[in-house]
DNA sequence: AAATATATTTAGGTTAGACTAAATAAAGTC
DNA sequence: GACTTTATTTAGTCTAACCTAAATATATTT
């Protein structure tokens, strides 16, 4: 009899997943920082999840931690229940963008596979969520994602926003406010090698964006 | 700095709403019994409950407990987000009513004030939940119930189903399929006092229900 | 290669909320 | 009113998940 995951383990594993995308192991103090919790207490469960049968993750002492199979599976579990529960909220509650992630952030724990049944099929099944981003299928796969980080945009290439792969509430505000958002058509106008400053064009406007911004946008060139 | 109160204090203060509801004291036992936790962790809780400050609920050893204007206030909130959540539930996402009851019980303490708000403007507002329920108010009270239960219907009296109290999935499905939700006319055609059985007419059927049914339902006499 | 800085782990504590077993109080019966 | 049954409380444990402080391992400089 497994028991389900309990909330905190959740967390750990959606976190561990989303850092270790790169194909790097995710290190002790990078998971600290994102679940705002003490190095210590990160070892603490890693070293757990690593001793359940089935092993979660795979952890080597001072080598950081990868999920195994399993530990894959639930956390694309979670990550689809989050993207579903944003588009949701998004669409039948009326929030912005910028607001469903915190509570996407508690009810993805919370609800039934039922619950997620059921939202799936009144959204039709929906790819991605708001912000663009791939929502793992039924059966916990990831979908291949092909697009690119703007920061590879140079002068005169144009492209197609895809996603926004950050949560941060003034982030995406001060997006939408530039209308950037997905499904918009830009034009890199200029790019400067020093400060890696883009200057895009947006409808009749141009913006400079900077490095911290351009690695967050994805596009796919047109 | 109050923090906000745990998924288990605010069943504890549910369950003693309920309990309470009919002006007694709720025992150590049937909070146990409705929590499904053993008497000796009830009597922890509401030790602990009664010594927050401000205090929960009142409680003398041996005497049982009840709520505190504070505490009923944290028990209405709850019942109000599990009311308008199976409300919902049913209109947004088709669950019938025996359904709903489970997955309204995580929710209702996972959900923001914002998330709470927009559903009830989405539903406008709505009065009674799915089993005909009365959902608090927005500042939190609890509307007066003028129904009484069936069982206090005799012979030739009429009356219209306003509500079923009970969450039982078997009980709301067996209801349902006699034509026993809420708004239906029904007439008491006998009453038998030894037993205290009910034989009631709905449309074209009649039917015999017990006390231990006909308690549950309440009806408003026509 | 040693010295220093940073990252990680270990050791030991705390808190919430459960549990069991034993003690005590209240209620019901003769 | 003493006896017995039932309800409740106390005492002592347990687990999950966090914490701080100290120890140790790894990485970076000199
Ligand atoms: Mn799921
Ligand atoms: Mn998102
Ligand atoms: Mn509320
Ligand atoms: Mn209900």
């Amino acid at each position: 009899m497994k028991q389900p995951l309990t909330i905190s383990t959740q967390d750990y594993l959606k976190h561990i997943y989303e850092l270790t995308e790169r194909n790097a192991p995710a290190s002790t103090n990078a998971l600290a920082a994102r679940l705002k919790v003490r190095p210590a207490s990160v070892t603490g469960m890693i070293q757990k999840l690593a001793n359940e049968k089935p092993a979660l993750v795979k952890y080597q002492k001072h080598q950081g931690v990868t999920l195994t199979k399993e530990g894959r599976r639930a956390a694309l579990e979670v990550i689809r229940h989050h993207r579903l529960l944003e588009t949701w909220l998004v669409k039948t509650l009326g929030y912005s963008w910028d607001e469903v992630h915190e509570e996407a952030e508690r009810l993805e724990h919370i609800i039934s596979e039922d619950f997620e049944q059921r939202v799936a099929e009144a959204l039709g099944h929906p790819l991605r969520d708001p912000h663009g981003e791939l929502i793992p299928t039924a059966d916990l796969e990831m979908p291949l994602e092909d697009a690119t980080p703007l920061s590879t945009l140079r002068k005169n290439q144009r492209g197609t926003i895809v996603s926004i792969r950050d949560a941060d509430a003034d982030l995406l505000r001060y997006l939408e406010k530039l209308g950037l958002i997905p499904n918009t058509h830009i034009e890199a106008i200029d790019y400067s090698p020093f400060d890696h400053n883009l200057t895009i064009k947006v409808g009749e406007q141009t913006h400079v964006l900077g490095l911290s911004v351009t690695n967050k946008i994805l596009i796919k060139e047109d």
